[in-house]
DNA sequence: TCTGGGGTCCTAGGACCC
DNA sequence: TCTGGGGTCCTAGGACCC
C-alpha cells in the first residue's frame, strides 16, 4: 500500500500572521466576541481589539491550538490556558468555532474524495489516502498528487496542508511532520535509519506518554534504539500485542489498510462545570445540567440517525481522577428521557462523597436507526473532479 | 491557576451458555 | 465432589489520538 498523511492547518487568520495567538477554552468573555459578527463573517473579519488577551481570561479551558510565534514562547495544544498565560499573557485568545471547522473539514475531505475513494478519517483536519490505485498517482513517488491536492485544498480554502508519502500509514503519518506546514515529505522504505531511527519513541503514532516513560526507563529514547531490541525482548517487557507491535513499528514495518467510512462506537457529550460541584449540595443545578447534556445528546442521536442500548456517565471529581458506570438496556433509545433516567441510575451507583468537577453521558451499541424516513443523499460529483484525475491521468510536463 | 471535549481500542474478570 | 473447555456479553478502567 502507498500511503499519504494529509492535515490541514485549520488555523490561519491572514491578519495574524506572526502574531501569536491561541485558541481555545473560551465560554464566556471570548464568546463576546463572536458575536459581534455578522452572517457569513469569520473571525479573520473582527478586529484584533475586539479579542481578549490571554492575561484577561479567567477560566478552565485549555489550548486546541497555537500559531507558531505563540508556541516560540512554550504554549501549545492541551496546556490549560491559566499556565499559558503566565508564558505568554499578551497572545490573541481567540474562541474555537467548531462550525467553522466543520464547514472547511469538509471542503477539505470532499476534495481529496474527489481524487480518490480510499479515505480514512482521523478526525477533523487529518485524514490517511491509499493512493496506490489514483490515476497519475505514482509519479515523481507521489510529489505530483500531494502538489495537486495541496493546491486545490488552498484554492477552494485558503488553507494550507501538510502531506506525508510513505509505504504504510504509520511511515506517512511520521513523514507529514518533517515539512510543516504546508510541505510534503517523502519516505521510503531505504530512509528508515537515516530519518526515522533518529526520531524519539514518542513520534509513533501510538506510543503515548505511559509507553515512553517505561521505554525511557529501559534507555530506550529513539526509534533506533527501539529496533536494537528483540521481539522476544520486547514480549516479554512489553506484552504480547505491544511487544510485537513495537518491533514492527520500529523497523517500519505496517501493514494496516485505510479504513473506509468507519460506522460510529459511541456518541457522547461532557462538560466541564464552572466550579466543582457537589452532587447533594448543588443537586439543583448539578440535575439541570445532567439533564441538558442528556437532550443534547439524543439530539445528537437523531440528527445522526443513530440508536444505542449502552448508556453510560463519566465523572471527573475535583482531585482529577475519573470513574465511569454503564447499563446495557433492553431497546435501543434515542430519547431524552430514556437515556436520562438509565443514567441517572449509572451516578446512583458512582461515589460522590468528593465534588464533580465533570459530568459526560454516552450511549454505545449504537445501530444506525432504520425507519426509512431518512433518504441517503446521493452524493453528487463535484464538476471539477474529472477535471483533476485528468490533470493527474496527463504526462508529466 | 491545574489540566476541554469527542472519540477509539484493549484488557480483564465475571456471568452465562453450550 | 471436583473438574473441562470455548464463546459472547457486560462492566470498569486505562492508554491513546485529534
Amino acid at each position: 500500500m502507498d500511503a499519504f498523511y494529509a492535515s490541514v492547518e485549520l488555523l490561519r487568520y491572514p491578519q495574524l500572521k506572526g502574531l501569536p495567538v491561541v485558541i481555545g477554552g473560551g465560554r464566556r468573555k471570548v464568546d463576546e466576541a463572536l458575536e459581534q459578527l455578522a452572517e457569513g463573517q469569520t473571525h479573520a473579519d473582527i478586529p484584533l481589539e475586539a479579542f481578549a488577551r490571554l492575561k484577561d481570561y479567567t477560566g478552565r479551558g485549555v489550548i486546541t491550538t497555537a500559531t507558531y510565534a505563540a508556541r516560540q514562547f512554550g504554549v501549545g495544544s492541551a496546556m490549560g490556558l491559566m499556565k499559558a498565560a503566565k508564558l505568554c499573557p499578551d497572545a490573541i485568545l481567540l474562541p474555537v468555532d467548531f462550525d467553522q471547522y466543520r464547514h472547511y473539514s469538509k471542503v477539505f475531505k470532499d476534495t481529496i474524495l474527489e481524487f480518490t475513494p480510499q479515505m480514512e478519517n482521523r478526525g477533523v483536519d487529518e485524514v490517511y489516502i491509499d493512493f496506490t490505485d489514483v490515476p497519475g498517482g505514482q509519479r515523481q513517488g507521489g510529489r505530483s498528487l500531494a502538489k495537486l491536492i495541496q493546491q486545490t485544498i488552498f484554492e477552494r480554502t485558503g488553507l494550507t496542508c501538510s502531506v506525508g508519502v510513505a509505504p504504510n500509514k504509520l511511515l506517512a503519518k511520521m513523514a507529514s511532520e518533517f515539512n510543516k506546514p504546508n510541505g510534503i515529505s517523502i519516505v521510503l522504505e531505504e530512509d528508515l535509519q537515516s530519518l526515522i531511527w533518529p526520531l524519539a519513541c514518542r513520534k509513533i503514532n501510538g506510543v503515548g506518554p505511559k509507553m515512553d516513560e517505561k521505554l525511557m526507563h529501559h534507555g530506550i529514547h529513539t526509534i533506533g534504539e527501539l529496533a536494537t531490541k528483540s521481539e522476544t525482548w520486547l514480549i516479554s517487557n512489553f506484552g504480547k500485542s505491544t511487544g510485537a507491535w513495537l518491533h514492527r513499528a520500529s523497523w517500519g514495518k505496517d501493514d494496516n489498510p485505510i479504513s473506509l467510512n468507519s460506522e460510529p462506537v459511541s456518541i457522547s457529550r461532557e462538560t466541564t462545570f464552572d466550579r466543582d460541584l457537589h452532587a447533594v449540595k448543588d443537586k439543583a443545578e448539578l440535575g439541570a445540567i445532567f439533564t441538558k447534556l442528556c437532550e443534547q445528546l439524543a439530539g445528537d442521536l437523531q440528527r445522526k440517525g443513530y440508536q444505542g442500548k449502552t448508556i453510560g456517565i463519566k465523572v471527573r471529581y475535583a482531585n482529577f481522577k475519573g470513574a465511569t458506570r454503564d447499563q446495557t438496556l433492553d431497546i435501543y433509545t434515542d430519547d431524552a428521557a430514556t437515556i436520562r433516567q438509565a443514567a441517572g441510575l449509572c451516578l446512583k451507583r458512582m461515589p460522590l462523597t468528593q465534588k464533580l468537577r465533570l459530568l459526560g453521558v454516552r450511549v454505545g451499541g449504537l445501530i444506525k436507526k432504520s425507519d426509512d424516513t431518512k433518504v441517503e443523499s446521493l452524493s453528487t460529483p463535484v464538476e471539477s473532479s474529472d477535471d483533476l484525475i485528468a490533470q493527474m491521468a496527463e504526462p508529466a510536463s
